[in-house]
RNA sequence: GCCCGGGUGGCGGAAUGGCAUACGCAAUCGACUUAAAAUCGAUGGCUCGCAAGGGCAUGUGGGUUCGAAUCCCACCCCGGGCACCA
């Protein structure tokens, strides 16, 4: 039969032409009533998000995009074949500085670029036969999508969480644009391009994500994300449990507040440290002998690098201020100094040294020979002449106060943050090390600021009816250190909504994480005109039951994500407070052990495999080649593995189809099989109940091996086992393949039975072909495997103890010896315990 | 430095207290073929043995258990995140 031969290059066209022609995958909204009234007549079908994080479209997708879409897609057709109505929806989040530097190059217009990027992703996904409804899809760069990200800006600006501050910023000198925090990689460089950052001082716009620290930290708890992203979070949000303490300089006299989460030394504080940026310090310095000495520091750390500042191997520098402060428990006099290892954006920008008792204050003070006071005892489990310092754990409190002393310093952090509060010298206090999220970028590829400045009313924003603010052409795209933007004079020149006087637009551009914040909201109502989307379609389709991505997201977009959601709904425009109910992070593709890059030459493209093997083919691989949330290495021979396991099947199934003759309809086994018909009906039902549950796990790639098995058992079987058998395994087996392999299980399975897979449920393995009545008891002595017996599955324990000690290797094996124990696992093992 | 992952055949991996190495790749042998490719069949950790069978193997060393890749303690190596956050 050597006509049959596995043809992706036919099959997959046709089959994503009838998807297509039939919009298969397309969901209506308020639709769910109307598909439970059908054959179940009871109540609608449960409603099933399933959204993977949009790609940035640049250049043509690679195997990355192609994993996390087979992984979504594999999720989408399972949820519906379990009787889901699944939203699965795609877009682009356009805007973004790739395509910027293209034009910068070029001179071709980020939005050509972007749009021949955008088709050649939709060409591909379509290719992969991804089960996406594309009547939802958007790009962030359309204006239709944009007006309404402008709209969410306004909100934010009324509800007083958009703000203007002039601010020592992160600003890359090659990108010539402010980069938010997040964007600095560890050794201070911008993430995009790896130059040096520097700090500036500019006015920028801010969102005030630090409002929100608190709950996006406790919401946590909620959602069903994995361990090591939630943690993350935490520690990006970085929740201090502490006090606030006030430390009175006399002259000039100001009080100074400072953070610290061990008021329990207090008494050990000797000195006073403020960071070069605060604004107090040329002031205090002002008049002392120390002026000079001072304005020289702070313009030198003013200038350094966050790398140099940050770097921990470099000894502590500063210099005196020339000022005290008191220290409010015990009113002594400590000296101010100005030292770089203060930050000026966390806590107060001031605080309290205790070398006794913290690492950095220890370092510091040795430099300066500052004195160091213990304050805290180490339990006496240690020996003093152990008890170096700077000793930051608990202990107990010594040389403080009579009131304090030989107190656990626990007890003591409290009582004297209590005492603090009744002379009104501090409070108890929660700090962050969250900051809030600078959105401005000077750049032209991105969402205009709906804000104009006028010289009466000052900063106005645009009348909602006027939005969108349409990004306007230019010629010239070169960073110039402001927005490109500020040359298009006809544009920036307009006229104040409120006095009609002159006004001038802002320039500046949104960051692109702006965009993608809100995209799964804009999916469910997709083409509304009057609103970025209507309530009811929310509550219809949100939260997102399901969300696959990169790990690479894990700190930025899925907190600026959460944080839209929480600040919206307190605005009344959402119902939720989460968006993504359930996380899924997958791993990275490598090439021989590293990232594929064009500089390395191992790129695999996915459009070349799709040619040559088909997509089912890729599909199946990426998923077969390892846990999903592990990073996989891409293997050419596995691909062609994973293809002669489709070929086998495809023909096998075609064979069997064509000698099954005309007899379609419902799969069913034969109603009472015997030998190995019963053999293989079982096999078939084990490897539905095992891809069941490994699809729920996630376990794609053992899921796909059980249908292997199947296939092998079909194979070894075919010509001693009933056609209907066969047919059965072989049906089960591609309706089982489905959501990995679409195309060829729909052809498969339309061979076999004439039904559309897809329009099937999802197989239900019978519990009574689960089990067998025989199995094989393994028979241990000491732990260790002698032999194997036949066993009835319904022998008792004494029984099971017979046949193992009947075992010929087992009798070898006891040879006279004591027997002081007798383990029996029925189902599994008996293990004799011989002396 | 702190916090997460991970370490199993030649390779990707499977097994989460009970038969270690499922499934796949690569390899070797055989069938078909003038030949090759494709396909089909067989073999399958290391080691001793003709064989039956034995011994040793899940990063290292201890422990718990009738039984440990799996649980506990200590250590080594690899990957990721955070890092002067008071």
């Amino acid at each position: 039969m050597g006509e049959h031969r596995y043809q992706p290059q036919e099959i997959e066209p046709r089959w994503q032409a009838l998807w297509e022609r039939e919009r298969t995958w397309e969901v209506t909204n308020g639709g769910a009533a109307e598909a439970g009234d059908g054959a179940r007549g009871g109540s609608p079908p449960p409603k099933s998000y399933v959204l993977e994080m949009l790609p940035y479209p640049s250049g043509e997708p690679h195997i990355g995009h192609l994993k996390c879409y087979a992984l979504g897609d594999a999720i989408a057709h399972f949820h519906r074949r379990l009787g889901r109505r699944v939203l699965h929806p795609m877009g682009y989040d356009a805007f973004g500085l790739p395509a910027e530097n293209h034009a910068i190059k070029t001179g071709v217009h980020p939005r050509e670029s972007t749009a021949e990027s955008i088709a050649s992703f939709q060409r591909q996904f379509r290719s992969w036969g991804i089960s996406v409804d594309w009547s939802r899809e958007l790009a962030t760069c359309e204006p239709s999508y944009y007006r309404w990200t402008q709209w969410i800006f306004l909100e934010l600006f009324r509800a007083g969480l958009a703000y203007r501050k002039e601010a020592a910023v992160k600003w890359c000198p090659k990108d010539q644009t402010v980069l938010a925090n997040e964007q600095v990689d560890a050794d201070g460089r911008c993430e995009r391009c790896g130059a040096l950052v520097e700090i500036r001082q500019l006015e920028q716009w801010f969102l005030r994500i630090t409002d929100y620290a608190e709950r996006l930290l406790s919401d946590l708890e909620g959602i069903e994300w994995p361990e090591n992203v939630k943690t993350m979070q935490r520690n990006w949000i970085g929740r201090s449990e502490g006090a606030e303490v006030i430390f009175r300089c006399e002259a000039p006299a100001i009080d100074y507040p400072v953070f610290t989460t061990r008021p329990d030394t207090l008494f050990g504080a000797t000195f006073f440290v403020i960071a070069p940026e605060h604004p107090d310090v040329m002031r205090l310095a002002a008049g002392t002998d120390c002026e000079h000495a001072v304005r020289e520091y702070v313009t030198h750390s003013l200038n350094e690098t966050n790398e140099e500042r940050g770097n921990l191997e470099k000894p502590k520098t500063g210099v005196p201020l020339g000022r005290t402060v008191i220290n409010p428990v015990n009113g002594e006099r400590l000296p101010m100094y100005v030292a770089d290892y203060v930050l000026m954006e966390y806590g107060t920008g001031a605080i309290m040294a205790v070398p006794a008792h913290d690492e950095r204050d220890h370092a510091f003070a040795r430099a300066f020979d500052l004195p160091i006071r213990r304050v805290i005892a180490a339990p006496e489990t240690q020996e003093p002449q152990d008890q170096e310092l700077p000793y930051t754990g608990a202990g107990v409190l010594v040389n403080s106060h009579p009131d304090f002393d030989g107190m656990d310093s626990r007890a003591a952090l409290a009582a004297i943050v209590a005492w603090l509060d009744r002379e009104g010298k501090g409070h108890a206090s929660v700090n962050y090390r969250l900051r809030d999220w600078l959105v401005s970028r000077q750049r032209y590829w991105g969402c205009p600021i709906p804000i104009l400045y006028c010289e009466r009313c000052g900063v106005v924003p645009v009348a909602e009816e006027q939005l969108p603010v349409v990004l306007p052409d230019i010629d010239d795209y070169t960073p110039k250190g402001r927005s490109p933007l500020a040359a298009a004079e006809d544009w920036v020149n307009t006229s104040c909504p409120e006095c009609g006087g002159a006004a001038r637009r802002e320039t500046d551009t949104m960051d692109t994480f702006v965009d993608s914040s809100w995209y799964f909201l804009r999916y469910c109502d997709a083409a509304n005109e009057r609103a970025a989307w209507d309530r009811s379609a929310l509550r219809e389709w949100m939260a997102v039951d399901q969300y696959i991505g990169g790990v690479e997201h894990a700190i930025l977009h899925l907190m600026y994500a959460r944080f839209f959601c929480k600040a919206l709904a307190d605005l009344g425009h959402l119902d939720f407070q989460e968006p993504f109910q359930a996380l899924f992070t997958q791993g990275m593709v490598t090439k021989d052990g590293s990232k594929m890059s064009k500089s390395k030459g191992n790129v695999v493209s996915p459009a070349a495999i799709v040619e040559r093997l088909g997509a089912d083919t890729a599909r199946c691989y990426i998923l077969f080649v390892g846990p999903p949330e592990q990073d996989a290495d891409w293997s050419d021979d596995g691909v062609e593995g994973v293809h002669r396991f489709l070929s086998r099947l495809w023909r096998l199934a075609a064979e069997t189809a064509e000698g099954a003759g005309p007899e379609a309809g419902e799969l069913a086994m034969a109603a009472m099989p015997e030998g190995e018909d019963l053999a293989l009906a079982r096999k078939t039902h084990w490897a539905i109940d095992k891809a069941s549950t490994d699809l729920r796990r996630f376990a794609f790639n053992t899921a796909i091996a059980a249908v292997m098995e199947l296939l092998n058992d079909c194979s070894r079987l075919r010509d001693a086992v009933d056609v209907r058998t066969l047919r059965f395994a072989l049906g089960s087996a591609a309706s089982l393949l489905f959501p990995f392999a679409p195309h060829v299980s729909a052809d498969i399975y339309e061979r076999l039975t004439g039904e559309r897979v897809w329009e099937q449920p999802w197989p239900q393995a019978e519990e009574a072909m689960l089990e067998s009545d025989v199995y094989e008891l393994v028979c241990q002595v000491n732990g260790k495997v002698r032999d194997r017996v036949q066993a009835s599955a319904d022998a008792s324990p004494q029984t099971l103890k017979d046949l193992c000690r009947a075992a010929p290797n087992v009798k070898a094996h006891l040879d006279g010896r004591e027997i002081v124990k007798e383990i029996v696992v029925p189902g599994k093992l008996v293990n004799l315990v011989v002396r």
